[in-house]
DNA sequence: GTGAAAGCGCTAACAC
DNA sequence: GTGTTAGCGCTTTCAC
């Protein structure tokens, strides 16, 4: 026998149902139909002057509020967008750059009409996610991986609005999802021609994982300008984003016996590892490395000395996704792909 | 004129509405009632196995899901909690207790039959929020406020089910409400404890803002330990839990030219901030003095020297909040209080 | 401009 | 155990 379609039998008993005004209760008073009511509450502009007034006063009077469930019942709108988050990537929920895209969906919406349905999706049941954002539930969804390129919910665009943080990782999958991010590429590039442009010479890189895009990208985007500077394109190793594996990857580094006076890490917090890897052998910071990182959030702020690093604005991330799809939604036109600025932030590590 | 109740009208247009399959239509196919299947739906026990099997076919042939929607409109449960984050604690969603906080949420939430709406409440318009949050729209409601003293969310208690992060400011307000936090004075007088077996004597503290209860709780716990110890209760300086407030906070205190070995701020963004401060007295921690934060986050693990602290359970106490809250909507008995324990961890900044 | 009436998809008595 | 019958509170044609 399996489970049935929902897991758990609804909650029943409880709390008190306390009865709420409703629409026909302020239709009554104000003396017209519910339609009428209706139309006020939705705004309709279609309304005579004195009868909005009349309706607008038994609402507040009452202190009505529509009911959710019966407007989308009818309408068949929710007005809910979902933010879907991996399960592996919850656990890194402390890494402040997904709290950050998290407190721009939020706000943003808050100003909206929709409501936030933020849900962890359990990858051992894929299928409870999937049914409940197929199910007519949400009227939009926003995917945040950090396993971004798997766009493996990419499917649910044919049934649903969606829009994901950073590119997919095989660049044409599904003809094109809708997408904000950064040109990660161009921000590490130019974060290590700043630091040529400062005199380091032997740069070398602490890469993320290569089954990302970020990862792949600001590796990428590394390497190209290390090579055209004719440096050693080879000069990295790769870390999982965590301050641990920055340490590793910067003692790999360093084991190599070759020269290295700067170091790029592709994100804030594996930069502030490679400190420890550095400090432990006696290198200064900036003295005799540099260090730069990628995000520019509180880790790197609060570093000692403060890190040098690429600003990218996720907040603002977290705005315009949720901006793009409201849109969608809407039916209004907007384009596949945002791509947000970044910013080099020259702190006291370079 | 005022605005609408609802301040936009709904998306309209857009998106294509796509039919899904309805309870009405997995009875058909199974030939049964659509009571039947609402029974096999929600797990009813009253339901011959035969039967649930054809039923369960009948819905997974169709891919059926169960439409929200009608389904609390039907039963006047919403099978939604919210979680409730003022504005301006949002700004500072940052700081990764908050962060953790809600993964906590969202992952005890993942595994129930309910559904996370996460809220912003916008300061300038309470009405909005409380509106919603009374509208019937949820079955119960989490507050995190980073003034969590001001339990001004207090009276919805009277209609929702509702839990707080922390204790109110004003310890029996409102008859008490249901909360979940730590014990701020016991958890930061052991840190003190801890100094003085360590040989520390002159230990001074960075408080958090006074009208919060964290923060007049830790600086009652070290002013204990310290007065008790025959030391100076009135070594301390007041922060607000930015790094650059700790930063300030420490020079006051070094400013103040009086002998310190030690200090204990309020949470691990001040410390990392007083390593500065120290820092630029030419002072070395923990040789010259030790510090100790609050939190055990990323920021005091990252930090160089890695950050002795008071390690407090925060992805557990989102989790412990929702699992309150989700007793107390299915009416089962809960306490009122809840008090998770802390833990002083030794690093290497004391 | 406004009202009447017919559902939206589901649950919950109540009969059988 | 299973089916029948009412709604839940709202939106939305369609008349007037």
């Amino acid at each position: 026998m399996t489970e049935p379609v929902d897991s758990a039998p609804p909650a029943t008993g409880g709390h008190p149902v306390i009865a709420m005004p409703t629409l026909e209760m302020v239709a009554a008073r104000a003396g017209v139909s519910r339609a009428t009511v209706s139309r006020v509450v939705n705004g309709s502009t279609k309304v005579a002057d004195d009868i909005t007034e009349a309706v607008r006063s038994a609402i507040d009077e009452l202190n009505y509020v529509p009911n959710r469930a019966a407007r989308s019942l009818a309408s068949r709108h929710t007005q809910v967008i979902a933010l879907v988050i991996p399960e592996s990537t919850a656990m890194v929920f402390a890494d402040p750059f997904f709290a950050s895209i998290v407190q721009g969906v939020a706000m943003y919406l808050a100003n909206t009409e929709y409501t936030l349905n933020m849900l962890i999706a359990v990858e051992s049941k894929p299928e409870k996610t999937r049914r409940y954002l197929m199910g007519g539930n949400v009227d939009g969804a926003l995917i945040v991986s950090h396993h971004s390129g798997d766009h493996s919910w990419a499917h649910l665009e044919r049934s649903l609005p969606v829009v994901f943080a950073g590119r997919p990782l095989r660049p044409d999958e599904d003809g094109g999802s809708y997408y904000v991010g950064v040109d990660d590429v161009a921000a590490e590039r130019e974060a290590v021609e700043q630091l040529f442009r400062r005199g380091r010479r032997a740069i070398a890189a602490i890469a993320g994982p290569q089954d990302m895009p970020p990862g792949l990208d600001r590796l990428r985007g590394w390497r190209e300008a290390v090579v055209e500077a004719g440096g050693d394109g080879d000069l990295f190793e790769i870390g999982d984003f965590t301050p641990e594996s920055g340490a590793d990857a910067m003692r790999r580094l360093l084991d190599r016996g070759v020269a290295i006076d700067a170091v790029v890490a592709a994100n804030d917090q594996m930069a502030v590892g490679a400190y420890v890897a550095i400090r432990e052998r006696g290198l200064r910071i900036p003295d005799d490395i540099a260090v730069v990182g990628f995000d520019d959030n509180v880790v790197g702020k609060t570093a000692h000395p403060p890190l040098t690093t690429v600003h990218q604005p996720s907040v603002e991330l977290g705005a315009v996704m949720t901006e793009v799809l409201v849109k969608l939604i809407a039916g209004e036109p907007v384009e596949k792909v945002t791509i947000l600025p970044t910013r080099f932030v020259e702190r006291n590590s370079s």
